[in-house]
DNA sequence: TTGTATGCGTTATCAC
DNA sequence: GTGATAACGCATACAA
């Protein structure tokens, strides 16, 4: 494997000339710079970069720490934070920590030891203090999901509002007995969910029943659980909201399991819009959250606090849309 | 931030008993390491690892190059692969290349420019010449796909002898008229699954009818549409086989658009046993791919590479399974 | 326009 | 058991 060194010798030069050439610096003459990129490809020559990034003290990667690749929910944050990055010449690498706090800090290592330049949480494991304190030394942003309290700039959408949308949709269409699938976390989208659910309900002056609320974990099988236990109490809900997708599926499967139709005997209500709530049966109504562009403001974020660049704001809210399909309205 | 240096200073020893504390080397007394141990939590000091990196030579990182991460067939491979690393000491990050070329390239340039140690393709871009071009230079494996004729170490199932059974299994249960869903592209795996579908009808007597074969590009959308074409040429088939699960799934949609039955009327096959193929109505008949077991396979293959030591064969091949569900067999 | 020399932060070799 | 110091490969300030 060649080195700057080799190469300069080769070429009869000094080791300067060739970074510069490599470095398309000016103040290298047209001849020297032909002879240099020849011996380069001659010797078939690849710079170093750990060579170069600790002398720049730069690595211009960003980490994404996703919770899972195989959430299909993340696909489209990667997607815009990514195309931002190019456009600036980052690259990103995509650290997946399986939700697990361990191999969450192992990847935040990366960042510590100075082998990336910046990181974003898709969905923060460590509690507020510790993203704290690393948002204090290195640049970090959260997307999406987010830790209340800590002291870290974020990308959001208001879940409470997206919630709240959802579920007066439900009583618009004249329900009154509404189902929640909610999820047992810690995560603030979950509370924010659930607290845009009771006050639709608030509003509405429907009173709110706790027999009605069951929990899953995001996943198809536990909302089919959820699902399967709304329908078998007395007084059963004529709607479910769910706050994922998957969940508002298997809540659907539930219910034809059972002989009822969707929508006419209950209507359901997912969240995400994940692809496959348009392939489902019926097409599911969701709340979509503009994923793209959640993903580009991430980086943009990012970017601006590595280049350190003020920024105005520690908070971005981006609007969601509630996307109504045959699963509530038949048509 | 401070460095290794200043630790040294601010404990009044050596850098290198610093260094030696930090690897825990031997040879340092207790009450040295103590101290040291100390200074660094005070300073609040990270080492540098590009300056290790350069020094050792080494980065024990690993990528993994993804054509999509939203596609859910990869999540499994990709978790084999990690185990294995972690458990070796590597660590991994995926770079998501969207099937462009020119993003594979950027990503193989980290490793070509020493970044990381060693790399899997999961679904090559780059042509055989340079795929083996840069397999003599670099640890790389190919995983689950790969290019024909690349002098590269491979993991991957038989996916002519998965077709072959996927489509036999139609035969066997009466279909005569089977229609296949394939993608035009020049994936060996799109090739094979081809071959096993032709041999399966001549080694059952069925004449080949280009009829009956439609493309589409994995996808639902793709699936739904060529399920469309199938259905509507005048002596339609009473069976698909789809190349993949997300265009099977297309299939059964047309088909029940059409107010045909599944299976009763059409008999569907999908390939890859995606998690949706349990979840929809009915659950898919698939080709199931041990994908934790390809990834772990990659995974071993590369670490011995990056080790040096001399494996004893370029190309693995593991088992597949017929997963019989409703979309084939009501019961 | 080009070359020399220094340092980025670390590890490892060699003394003591 | 510990310290001084030479690398690792590169970019850049300064000289020429």
């Amino acid at each position: 494997m060649s080195t700057i060194q080799d190469v300069a010798k080769a070429a009869g030069v000094s080791v300067a000339t060739v970074s510069r050439v490599i470095n398309n610096s000016r103040s290298v003459s047209a001849e020297t710079r032909e002879l240099v990129l020849e011996t380069i490809k001659k010797l078939n020559y690849q710079p170093n970069l750990l060579g170069r990034n600790l002398r720049r003290a730069e690595t211009r990667l960003i980490l994404i720490l996703l919770p899972s690749i195989s959430n299909p929910f993340y696909a489209k944050l990667v997607k815009g934070a990514e195309d931002v990055a190019h456009k600036n010449g980052y690259n990103v690498m995509l650290c997946n920590t399986d939700s697990d706090i361990n191999r969450e800090r192992m990847y935040l290592e990366h960042l510590k030891n100075r082998l990336a330049d910046g990181l974003i949480f898709m969905s923060p494991e460590i509690d507020k203090d510790e993203l704290t304190s690393i948002s204090k030394r290195f640049p970090v942003v959260q997307c999406s999901e987010y830790k209340e309290g800590a002291d870290v700039p974020r990308i959001r959408i208001d879940n409470m509002a997206a919630a709240y949308k959802a579920v007066k949709h439900l009583i618009g269409i004249g329900h009154r007995r509404i189902g929640l699938i909610s999820a047992k976390n810690e995560y603030v989208s979950t509370k924010q969910r659930e607290l845009g659910y009771r006050k639709a309900l608030e509003d509405s002056g429907i009173d709110f029943d706790s027999a009605l609320v069951k929990y899953g974990n995001y996943g198809f099988r536990s909302g089919l659980r959820a699902g399967n236990q709304l329908l078998s109490i007395d007084n059963r809900p004529t709607a479910i909201f769910a706050i994922s997708d998957s969940m508002a599926i298997g809540a659907i499967r539930a219910a034809k399991e059972r002989g009822l139709k969707v929508p006419a005997d209950i209507a359901v209500v997912g969240f995400d819009d994940i692809s496959f709530a348009s392939m489902c049966e019926p097409p599911l109504t969701t709340i979509s959250q503009p994923k793209y562009d959640l993903g580009c403001a991430a980086m943009e974020m990012l970017l601006a606090q590595i280049q350190g660049k003020p920024f105005e704001t520690d908070e971005i809210v981006l609007e969601h849309e509630l996307i109504i399909r045959q699963s509530t309205i038949d048509c």
